[in-house]
DNA sequence: AAAACGGGGAC
DNA sequence: GTCCCAGTTTT
């Protein structure tokens, strides 16, 4: 049996049921590949189901306002891929007649479609001869061949594809695309993997060499920054209160949020409130100001640790632009907000 | 080439 | 705590 006889042979035995399988309708595909970019299936699979419910073909998705889609979205991460998704779908609506591109290569011309994900649209919509490379198949194909290539570097990329389309049948490129994932996400596992019932255990180099655990090799290691963040929940005659939008560059851009005071370490109470007469005393009689949360929220982001303290401000009259309860929750909101607002506020 | 970009699950 | 997930874009 060839390795890709083999890995085929498992994958119809043990394949996912998974909807944005046996189709071939790019929009569909396209959707899956984008919310499962460095997301894993279960987590993708709510938002996957909610998408196509309320658009069901590209044009409804690009008739939408941008925030109807980050609000579905909310909660998923990477907002950048949200606002991307419009964009494309705006231009495959308007510009291409609903008709999404049908190769490799002009797949890659989208917003939000990288090497990755227009290999998979082109080999599982249109067949195309081209090899996905994405976590899975660094970790299987290092692992089956003992390659010590750090996949970090740009060039690995390349050298993996390179083997990946060597190992394809070039007469069903789309199981084996399927099916080399599949086996990545399910049997060859990044953490302790069971080998001694893989498909592969009489020909997989890193088990016999027993370093299995040492691939692939990854050197990269990321600095996370510390930024505390203090969300004031304006509170007026009304019970009405305030948010905004950030639209600077960063973390959670286009999404909403209470007015911030970022400070440099964890403020206390007199800081904070002297900050909010400063902002808000101006024009406001602020009658009190209240911590929400004893401790600091501590919310991880990849690249930052985020420390948050929400503060209850009650004030005398009325906000301009001040929102009810009801109207705040149709907003998309980073989830660490959103929690706060459905459990909390 | 390196950094930025979310959130959650598994250990 | 660590690692990493059907990666892409920006710097």
């Amino acid at each position: 049996m060839t390795f890709s006889n083999l890995l085929i042979q498992w994958y119809l035995h043990n394949k996912r049921d998974l909807p944005w399988r046996n189709t071939t309708n790019p929009y569909p595909i396209w959707l899956s590949e984008i919310m499962l970019q460095q997301t894993r299936v279960a987590q993708g699979m709510p938002y996957f189901l909610s998408f196509t419910a309320a658009f069901p073909t590209v044009f409804d998705l690009a008739k939408a306002d941008e925030e109807q889609v980050l609000k579905l979205w909310q909660g998923l991460g990477y907002y950048s891929r949200a606002r991307n998704l419009h964009k494309t779908a705006q231009h495959v609506a308007d510009e291409l007649s609903g008709v999404f591109p049908t190769t490799y290569k002009d797949l890659l011309q989208l917003k939000g479609i990288g090497e990755y994900t227009a290999a998979a649209i082109a080999s599982f919509s249109y067949n195309e001869v081209v090899p996905v490379v994405d976590g899975n198949v660094f970790r299987v194909l290092s692992r089956y061949f003992d390659i010590e290539t750090d996949i970090v570097a740009a060039s690995a990329k390349k050298e993996f594809a390179a083997l990946a389309f060597e190992l394809m049948p070039k007469d069903n490129p789309a199981i084996f695309n399927q099916a080399i994932m599949e086996f990545g996400a399910l049997q060859c596992v990044p953490k302790s993997p069971n080998c001694s019932i893989c498909v592969f255990n009489g020909s997989c180099v890193a088990l016999q060499k027993n370093k299995v655990d040492q691939l692939p090799v990854k050197s990269k290691k990321l600095k996370v920054r510390n930024r505390f963040f203090n969300y004031l929940v304006l509170n007026d005659e009304n019970n009405n209160t305030i948010i905004q939008k950030r639209t600077d560059k960063g973390i959670w851009h286009n999404l909403y949020e209470f007015p911030l005071i970022e400070t440099e370490k964890e403020e206390e109470f007199s800081f904070i409130s002297t900050q909010i007469q400063k902002d808000f005393g101006v024009n406001h009689e602020i009658i009190s100001v209240a911590e929400c949360n004893g401790k600091s929220i501590i919310h991880k982001l990849s690249h930052q640790h985020l420390y948050i303290k929400f503060w209850k401000v009650n004030i005398n009259g009325v906000l301009k632009k001040g929102i009810n309860n009801v109207d705040l929750k149709t907003f998309p909101f980073p989830i660490v907000i959103h929690n706060f607002i459905e459990k909390d506020l």
